[in-house]
DNA sequence: TCCGTACTAGTACGAACGTACAGGAATGCC
DNA sequence: GGCATTCCTGTACGTTCGTACTAGTACGGA
């Protein structure tokens, strides 16, 4: 690791700032913070990323290739399952219950509502979690579920608990009804 | 207004700060931009509020207020219409197309997904708003048809486009039908 | 081997911030 | 009229920030 090495320094510091943000939220993040938690001279963040912003869209980035692994695992589920609605409550129970595992990318998607450079980002998400519903009700109503749980997102952050799994079970087997 | 209004004042330098959280959001807000919306000195946004947070979540009460008349109202409307989901979405849409006239009471909701002191005020909005619905679908479906909303609430806010009525009124029926 | 390029590290600067405070002005009470 | 209280305002302090910059260091091709 004494080796010079540009892209692990580049990778360290986008993880770092991914921490920061896990920890105390987009808005906290300075490049100082990340480059403290990097174990980097401030000089070092300037380097690699010209304005914060970059930083922040880079850290977004960076969350989309595990969003992209659990969308596909959740589309495997869903075809194995013989009761598709409760097991994209189970897994969205999940998902929220471990928020240090996802707080990055949640913080991150929360703030595209107040970064319009982050909004192409959110869409992959969106879009991709929409996709992944289709087969099993529809567009529209893909999309639809798809809002109810930004729903459910949004209020595990405001409360701190993850939502039960029995409502969340039965709103979606009625949004799922055809 | 020449005279000595303290009670004014204070309201004045609230309602300020709703405007700057308005614009710049939340995290925008700080004692100086809240000073010059208001016409006032620095020093009188730090004599009648002790620290920004309290500032913050004076402009929140200050909400609660509308949002009561905004619960209130629906509450009429619903009992008076024919058809509970479709007034309902129509109102939502109504609601979240006028993005100025409700971004303070929106910003101020998404923020206490950070800050836990504006947690109770929070759930004074989740809380009405299941309240009036409880009656066209039970105490749980109106809980889901909460959430549901504000997930449409934050897609409203990360996309910047309000949702369409159609699918709105779909989305309600559905959960409406017990 | 040499040299241009890419990287590193420390420092500096101006701006904005929260907050405190000291002193002046108006007000209400006796 | 005198006085305590409340209200008001301007300024100052210390901190943190984004960003720029300079001088030095390792590397890789000629």
């Amino acid at each position: 690791m004494t080796r010079r090495d540009p892209e692990g320094r580049r990778q360290a510091i986008i993880d770092a700032a991914g921490r920061v943000i896990a920890r105390e939220g987009v808005g906290g993040l300075t490049h100082r913070k990340a480059a403290a938690e990097a174990g980097v001279p401030l000089g070092a963040t300037t380097y690699y990323f010209t304005g914060l912003s970059e930083l922040i869209t880079a850290a977004f980035e960076d969350t989309a290739g595990a969003s992209r692994e659990l969308l596909a695992a959740l589309g495997e589920a869903l075809a194995a399952s013989a009761d598709p609605p409760a097991e994209l409550a189970r897994r969205t129970r999940a998902y929220l219950a471990e928020p240090e595992r996802f707080r990055t990318a949640n913080e991150l998607y929360l703030a595209a509502a107040h970064r319009p450079e982050l909004r192409p980002l959110a869409r992959l998400w969106t879009d991709g979690l929409t996709d992944v519903l289709t087969p099993y009700a529809g567009a529209a109503r893909a999309r639809t579920i798809a809002v109810f749980l930004d729903g459910v997102l949004l209020r595990t952050l405001i409360t701190g608990t993850p939502p039960d799994e029995p409502p969340l079970a039965d709103a979606l087997t009625a949004l799922m009804r055809r």
